[in-house]
Order: C-alpha cells, then structure tokens, then sequence
RNA sequence: GGAGGGAUUCCCGAGCGGCCAAAGGGAGCAGACUGUAAAUCUGCCGUCUUCGACUUCGAAGGUUCGAAUCCUUCUCCCUCCA
C-alpha cells in the first residue's frame, strides 16, 4: 500500500478539479465510477493514487511524453499522488504494443541508465518531493511460478488475442512468444499491487491499462480509472511525434533550436500543441482559438506565443525571451543571429576551399553536400551569396548555409 | 520436416550481363514566394577539390573483357504443405 500525503484535496470543487482533469484527454473511462472515486477522495481528503507505468527504452525524453506528464501535473498541483512506475522488469520483455515483432530485451545495464536519465527529465516537469518512483521488479521479481500461473489464470488467450497487434501478427502468421501475452499483465499486476485508483498511458496503451482494471477486480480491488492521453503529432503535423522519425523537440533543446522547431509546425496544429503541452490557462485557449477563428488574432503571433511557453516551460522565462529575440532578428528582420560560433581557422593568408571547412565546422554532413549548397545558392558570406568553392577569407567573416546555420571565422 | 518466393541507395519500389551511382514515388535539403505555417514552382538528393575517380544493390567466393543482374555456399525474411 502507497503512503499518502493529507490535507491538500479539499482545495478546489469537485467540480473545478474535473474540468481540469478532462482538458485534452482522449478517453476517461469510466466517467461515472470517476466522479464517485473523486468525490469521495475530496471528502474524505485522501489523494487518489495516479499510476503511470514507464519503460525504460529511449531515455531522452521529448515534446511527445510530456504530454501525459503536464496531465500528471495537473492532478498533482490538485494534490493528487503521482506515482510513476519504472517497468524496469518489465523491460526484460519489451512491450509489445504497437510492435509487429517481438522486441529484444534490455540488459540490466542499460535499463538502471535509462531509468535514471528518465527520472532526471520527469523531475524538470513534476515535483520530485511530491512525486512516488518505484519499480516493478519490486514486486513483481518476488512472484513465484505458482503466482504467476494465477496471474496467467486471470485472462484467456482469447481476449488476449482480441489486443490489435496481437491480432494481426497471428493471423498474418507472425511468431508471438508466450512470454508477450505476459506482459499486459505485469502491467496490470503493477496497479494491483500499488492499489492505483488511475492509471495513464497513450491511446495505444488502453489495452494494457483495461488488463489492469481486470486483474484489480480479480484480485478484489476497485477497478482503477483509465485515462489516455492523445499521441503529439510532430513538427511534421501527420506522424506521431518520434526520435527516430526525427519530428521532434526534446527537452533538453537548446532554447533557439526548441524556439525554432515549435514556429515550423503546421497551423492546424497549434491549438493541438496548446492544449497538449503548455500550461496556458484553459480560458486563456479559448481566446486564442476564438481569436484565430475571426482572424482577430494572426496566427504567427500565436505561434510565437507557443514557441515562447514552450521555452519558457524547459528554460525559464529569461531564455525564452532571448530566443524570441533572435528569432525576430534572424528570421524577421533577417540579420545575423547574435551568438554566432566561432570557428578557428589557422591559416586565412591562402585562399580556403569551403567545402572542407564547412564539412569540418559541422556544417554540412559531407563536403559534397556542402557543393550542393554552395551550387544551389544556399551558401552566404557576410549576407553575400557566394558560389566559389575556394575563397580567400578574413578574420570575423560570417559564413552562412542555408536559413539558420551559421559560423563565424576567426 | 517438405516445396516455393524474396533481400536494391534514408523508406517504398523498378532493374534481371554492358547505355546503372541504378527508373518512379515518398522523406529530406536548398532556392523563389511567405508568417522558418500550408500550397505552389525550381534545383539537389553515395563519397571525393566532381567534365574525372572511387565505394555501393544481404555476406563470402566464383564465371566473364565486363555482374545489382549468371553460378556456389552462407545468413535472414516470407508463402504454402505436414
């Protein structure tokens, strides 16, 4: 059982709490069960536990999970607690969702680095001092085969099968270890054995949390509430947001880059991104959307308000200001950015072929790359296009590829 | 266990002895236009100081003046039968 922090749940209505809760989620279910578990938790001042289950795959942590994150945040500043669960267990199964092949397991060497990386990133979004940590081989490493046969009692291969990805992969004759019917109900057993009277996840994790509100039941407990968050589009506006897909704005960005990459998503998007992964007041929102709709308000101007709460959400106020800043004078007014990196060059008495510096100064991935750009007429010295590939340069000069990558010779 | 099909450049996908660094599409990059949005048009899209050279078509060998294309072995994937 989860130790509990009193006193705080008292502070807004039951009424206010839940349209909190509810902004932006995809699915909370079921509603009605909500209401009671949360009315009850308001009058009897008990938080309600809120479960989020973590694999500790990719470490980095990107625009795409905070979504979920910001929600626990809500539910936290109302008081609840957090408890996030590291499947650091789990992992050793690799979870299946989504996947049309079974996943290699992690080693345990990896799975405590990514755990950590993963902790440091959520503390940036949730306030550790009021946030649970645990880890599933806690309780779940303790199960004896006879434990686990009644766990693998509590579902039938049936429903298990009824699971989407489970399903193509069997009828399109792809293998399925036995081991990966497992793992929704570690998930599970995971809400079981913290009590969780709320589990999150992304839509495409209902399956597992719905095995989690199965097994409560089983096990003689309240079932929990479920609550799906949508999945973040990325820059790209169609594919979910992804590091390998290369759409994303990690949380460790530096504030011009994060600045920059939120300016270049979609329009449509905008009020998605609002909703999702800022803090702006749900009125504040409202406004907005209303004011792009009768085009009062122009949609730039709102995007630039975006990219700046995003900033300032993982940089402070000060950052996101400096980066608003340079982005007005880079991209706007068009000159030179205000911190451009040097690179040294030890000779500038000869004439210096581009290429190579611009290759070796990280500019381009490859020199060949950097003739394309010199060709196209996307390569600038001190603003001047320029297309020789060997140039006599002096020292300060600014050497510029395409719109936002900058060096400066010294 | 048996029979067959396949693996091509970031992805999909043509090519099936020389004209292939390899069609076409997507993604990406750049230019014009803009609001670093969208749409559109244009160029590029293996590496190399590039009218040339070098390394690529699952891996290793072989045949040939010449192979992504033919042969052998190996690895992996798929389909059908049991």
């Amino acid at each position: 059982m989860i130790r509990v922090d009193k006193g705080e749940i008292g502070m807004k209505s039951v009424q206010e709490q839940l349209r909190l809760m509810e902004f932006g989620v995809d699915t909370l279910l079921p509603k009605e069960e909500f209401v009671e578990k949360l009315t009850k938790a308001v009058k009897e001042d008990r938080p309600l536990i809120v479960k989020l289950g973590l694999d500790p795959t990719a470490p980095d942590i990107h625009l795409g999970h905070t979504v979920v994150l910001r929600k626990l945040k809500v539910f936290q500043d109302l008081g609840h607690q957090i408890v996030i669960v590291i499947g650091d267990f789990t992992a050793r199964i690799g979870d299946p969702t989504g996947k049309s092949v079974t996943r290699p397991p992690l080693d345990e060497e990896t799975v405590v680095k990514n755990a950590a990386t993963y902790k440091e990133q959520i503390f940036r979004i949730l306030d550790p001092n009021k946030t649970q940590i645990r880890y599933n081989s806690e309780w779940l490493s303790k199960l004896s085969f006879a434990d686990v046969l009644k766990l693998a009692g509590k579902y039938t291969v049936a429903r298990m099968l009824e699971r989407d990805d489970f399903h193509k992969r069997f009828t399109e004759g792809r293998s399925i270890g036995v081991h990966e019917f497992m793992y929704p109900l570690m998930q599970g057993y995971d809400s079981v054995a913290l009590h969780a009277d709320v589990e999150f996840g992304g839509t495409d994790q209902t399956f597992n949390l719905l095995v989690g509100r199965h097994l409560q039941e089983e096990y003689g407990q309240k079932p929990q509430t479920i609550i799906t968050m949508p999945l973040l589009e990325g820059l790209d506006g169609v594919q979910k947001m992804s590091k390998s897909l290369g759409n994303y704005i990690g949380i460790d960005e530096a504030p011009t880059e994060m600045y920059g990459k939120a300016m270049s998503i979609p329009d449509e998007l905008m009020m998605r991104y609002y909703m999702l992964v800022t803090d702006v007041p749900i009125e504040e929102q409202e406004a907005l959307a209303e004011g792009l709709k009768n085009q009062t308000i122009h949609p730039r101007d709102a995007k630039m308000r975006l990219a700046y709460t995003i900033v300032r959400l993982y940089h402070g106020e000060e950052k996101a200001k400096e980066a608003q800043e340079q982005f007005i004078r880079v991209f706007q007014k068009k000159a030179l950015p205000i911190d451009i990196p040097d690179y040294k060059v030890d000779d500038l008495s000869a004439p210096i072929y581009i290429p190579q510096l611009l290759t070796d100064a990280g500019v381009t991935k490859s020199n060949s790359e950097a003739r394309r750009s010199i060709k196209a007429g996307a390569f600038k010295i001190n603003g001047e296009k320029c297309q020789e590939e060997t140039v006599q340069l002096a020292a300060d000069m600014v050497l510029q590829v395409g719109k936002r990558k900058f060096i400066k010779i010294k």
